[in-house]
DNA sequence: AGTATGTGTAAGTATTTACTTACGCAAGTT
DNA sequence: AACTTGCGTAAGTAAATACTTACACATACT
């Protein structure tokens, strides 16, 4: 049963090694051996991390005689891009303006100086 | 040996779950029971969710009394925003530039007209 | 003090993940 | 035609995930 319901691109991004696919295959479309080369795993394994990624569309591949080449299409990476946008605002604005009211908060929950709880 | 080994963004916002806890809690500041209330899932599980986003730090907890106040802290989104951002330009630049190329490769690959595979 | 409320956490479970090795097949080479 | 190369995929497995129910415990309320 492996590798069997995925189509989503955030599932596929969580994963270290599909990132670094993504990063290698960017900079150069390069067929499966060679990726694979670049990890410390089996080449199957590299083989179902591309399907994965090619499953969300973050892959596509080139038939070449009988080599794969993969390049990256990273269009889906907007949806990621559009999640984490509208909520940039929010966490730039907290970094300043809210910044001193909530360190006030904090304080205000300071437990009372020497208290104790009975164990 | 439920949730154990988790402090990554990136799997933290995997789940449709905690992207969900994220945008409610951006929204309005609430306790657990609160937030628990808006999913079809027990309230332990929602506690589980709001742990990782805790452990993660896209999510503080604000003690008041009995009540646990979870609160958005989305700077942690920033290291997402970064490795999207870093091939923004890639994808973006596809879309136009490389279209029309990509489109003329293709077609190289085109099987002679009315050739066939044997079976 | 006794009860209700808000919550964390342990233990159990079904499912999913991320690998592995083994095998099979098509495309190129000799 | 036989061999090599590049690859997908099946089957097996250990660990991680995402839940659940049961319980413990502190804070508030009466």
């Amino acid at each position: 049963m492996a590798y069997e319901a995925r189509r989503d691109v955030f599932q596929a991004i969580a994963d270290p090694t599909r990132r670094e696919i993504i990063g290698l295959v960017v900079k150069e479309p390069q067929n499966l051996n060679a990726l694979a080369g670049n990890f410390n795993m089996s080449r199957p394994a590299i083989s179902q991390h591309v399907k994965i990624l090619t499953e969300c569309g973050l892959i596509i591949i080139k038939q070449k005689g009988r080599e794969r080449y993969c390049e990256a299409k990273l269009d889906q990476l907007n949806e990621v891009s559009a999640w984490i946008e509208q909520y940039k605002q929010f966490w730039e604005q907290k970094l300043d303006a809210l910044e001193s009211y909530l360190t006030k908060i904090q304080q205000q929950q300071k437990p009372t100086k020497n208290a104790r709880r009975k164990k």
